[in-house]
DNA sequence: CGAAAATGTCATTAT
DNA sequence: TTATAATGACATTTT
């Protein structure tokens, strides 16, 4: 009787303080500390076993001192003492929900498996098993296990498939064996069935990088695994085995995870009461404070709040990886990355979206500024840049640019050349020599002007910076050398005519009346080569006209030239930059589906942590018996429900089997 | 008028 | 070998 009343007297207290916080809705975490203190303090002096005693309980065990599975033993050990000071928080599921309701917008995104149990279908399914749970161990005295019942597990169902096909002899495990095995089988279990995911969902995100990343992740998370198991990449799988190790000293190699399996079907169950989810949070807060001694701080208690649990968690996880880990080092920086990392999320979050906004737009008319930028000199050259451009705007914003210009790189520069080349020569037949400076000149490039003027405002915007496309569209480009250059500006003495054909062409196309040049600028530039020697031949021209015609030619092309070398240039900056925004914003997803992930196996550990608890808590309840997990291990196989059995019957037997498995 | 950007030109190299 | 494209560097022009 003094027990119950103790029992009852705790319960109340834990109700009074789970209801307050809900009402409140204050952050739990400041209240966690004392909270667990005052639930499991009581709880731990019924419980608590001297850890250092349990060593010499191990006598009968079959272990080296310096074994793994003796270090797991005591790790065992430590968690079912935490366990059982746990056993008798029983919390009203209503309480339970309100506290997870509280916790969700501390992890932000992701939503904890255990409100995914209470709020989902499956989650409801599974929180009404254990009524039956219950009643069978009321009658019973035992834990009954099927695998129908199993698959009634909702978001158990994960790992209860997988315990459908667990030996019986692996039902007999101690409890810290399980324990260790129920952190080290889960990143397996897991793994096995994600690893691709792990390895196609970044490949993919690399194509999706305009989704919706969140959602995303989270629904894609959510449905694969209902129990959030699932884990992919493998640094979560270093890290939870990590912390396998570092937590509970059970590095077994041979990580029995049948067994673990087992003894989690039994728990699962068990722990379906409601009540269990209230003991995980519990469990989860404040598992340290049970025993400090002997509970082997597992890492979910080190942190109780959602903020500091994520970090320390992933903190705990990287550092607790004694041997998995390649180097302790790494998940030192690591956790350094992760918390840069959560800070560079938001950043680049809001970057990307930002330079998204900015750039799409930007994007979608960067191609037609690249352009405008690019285009005003040459159409020829729009469309050669257009080209490279439009190879960049696949991936660049810039690609746009070929609805206006339909030709494609060398294609385009080509048919440009055609295409002038055909203006021009039209011109030719039509227009005498003596009009081919003015107007011939404007013909040939006219084109070009349509060209500019089709393919943008912007690019209109620098027409008006260019005289001769504000006038008649004659090119200055074919400018004559520097050292013809200053000739033009001394040479005032031309007449009105003069001066407004000087003001129309450029210098190169003065120097080119001035040397009575036979033909316009523009064709000297743009024919063939053929034609263009067919035409120095077709006129007895001097050396030096034939040298100035020659330097109008490589003047002009060599013009052309770097107007595609600078668009080009700027094609490849643009590209250069998507690329890094979209990289960015790769990575920024990656990181959170990676603290995602993390966080639900937290959740899942926490979650597995309070259904041992539960296990042990029914049969306590029903067996009447005040049974440590010292003394008592819990049993099953496909015959027989779940049952405590004395572990000094089993022990031997047990340790046998773990032994054999090694072996194997 | 000066600064910055845009454009032109030359020299060089590659095709 | 020649013609031409590409491009860095510098000059000139434009804004």
């Amino acid at each position: 009787m003094p027990d119950l009343k103790k029992y009852l007297t705790e319960g109340l207290i834990q109700v009074a303080i789970l209801l307050s916080l809900a009402g409140m809705r204050v952050d739990v975490d400041p209240y966690l500390p004392p909270f667990s203190e005052i639930i499991l303090g009581p709880n731990s002096a019924l419980t608590q076993t001297q850890f250092h005693n349990l060593r010499n309980i191990l006598d009968g065990y079959n272990l080296h001192p310096k074994s793994v599975d003796l270090d797991g033993f005591f790790t065992a050990r430590r968690l079912l003492n935490w366990v059982r000071s746990l056993d008798r928080l029983q919390v009203p599921a209503a309480e339970l929900e309100a506290w997870l309701v509280h916790r969700e917008p501390d992890n932000g995104v992701s939503i904890p498996a255990q409100v995914g149990l209470l709020e989902e279908g499956g989650g409801l399914e599974d929180v009404e098993e254990p009524s039956e749970l219950s009643m069978r161990l009321g009658n019973g005295g035992e834990l009954g296990y099927d695998v129908a019942e199993n698959q009634t597990l909702g978001a158990l169902g994960h790992m209860s498939r997988s315990l459908t096909h667990l030996d019986d002899e692996e039902l007999l495990k101690e409890e810290g064996d399980g324990m260790s095995f129920f952190w080290e089988q889960e990143p397996q279990n897991i793994h096995q069935e994600q690893l691709e995911n792990a390895s196609i969902q970044p490949l993919s995100l690399l194509n999706e990088e305009e989704e919706d990343e969140d959602e995303f992740m989270v629904d894609s998370w959510r449905n694969t695994n209902p129990f959030h198991n699932q884990m992919f990449g493998e640094d979560l799988q270093d890290m939870d085995t990590a912390e396998t190790i570092g937590d509970s000293p059970f590095s077994d190699s041979d990580r029995n995870m049948e067994n673990f399996i087992h003894q989690d079907v039994s728990l699962h169950q068990a722990a379906l009461p409601r009540s269990t989810e209230a003991q995980n949070t519990v469990a989860m807060e404040e598992p340290c404070c049970i025993n400090n001694h002997s509970v082997p701080n597992i890492n979910l208690g080190s942190s109780s709040n959602a903020e500091a649990f994520e970090d320390s968690d992933i903190i705990d996880l990287l550092l607790t990886s004694g041997t998995s880990l390649p180097s302790t080092i790494d998940p030192l920086l690591e956790e350094a990355m992760l918390d840069e990392i959560d800070l560079m999320d938001l950043a680049l979050e809001e970057l990307s979206q930002a330079q998204s906004e900015e750039q799409n737009p930007a994007d979608s008319d960067s191609g037609l500024s690249l352009d405008c930028s690019q285009s005003p000199a040459s159409p020829n050259g729009s469309e050669s840049s257009s080209s490279s451009s439009s190879s960049s705007c696949s991936s660049s914003p810039s690609s746009p640019t070929p609805s206006l210009v339909p030709e494609e790189g060398a294609v385009g520069y080509t048919r440009i050349k055609e295409e002038d080349e055909d203006v021009s020569y039209t011109h030719i037949k039509e227009e005498d020599e003596d009009l081919g400076y003015t107007h011939g000149a404007v013909g040939g490039y006219m084109p070009e002007q349509t060209k500019m003027c089709q393919s943008s405002f912007l690019e209109a915007r620098q027409f008006h910076r260019l005289p001769w496309l504000e006038h008649i569209g004659h090119d200055h480009n074919y400018i004559q050398p520097q050292s013809q250059k200053k000739p033009p500006k001394d040479l005032p003495d031309e007449s009105p005519k003069n001066k407004m054909l000087e003001h129309l062409s450029g210098r190169d196309e003065k120097r080119a009346r001035l040397m009575n040049i036979p033909f316009s600028n523009e064709r000297i530039v743009n024919l063939p080569v053929e034609e263009f020697n067919r035409l120095l031949a077709k006129y007895h021209l001097n050396e030096a006209q034939l040298t100035l015609i020659r330097d109008i030619r490589r003047r002009g092309k060599n013009k052309m030239a770097a107007q595609n070398c600078r668009r080009r240039k700027l094609d490849v900056l643009l590209d250069l930059e998507c690329s890094v925004d979209s990289l960015r914003r790769l990575r920024a997803k990656l990181l959170r589906e990676k603290s995602e992930i993390l966080r639900s196996i937290r959740e899942m550990k926490q979650h597995l942590n309070s259904l041992y608890q539960e296990v042990y808590e029914r049969l306590r309840e029903e067996q009447g018996l005040l049974y440590s997990d010292n003394n008592f291990t819990l049993q099953e196989d496909s015959t027989r429900p779940v049952t405590s059995q004395r572990r000094s019957d089993s022990h031997s037997r047990r340790k046998l089997n773990k032994r054999q498995k090694h072996k194997k």
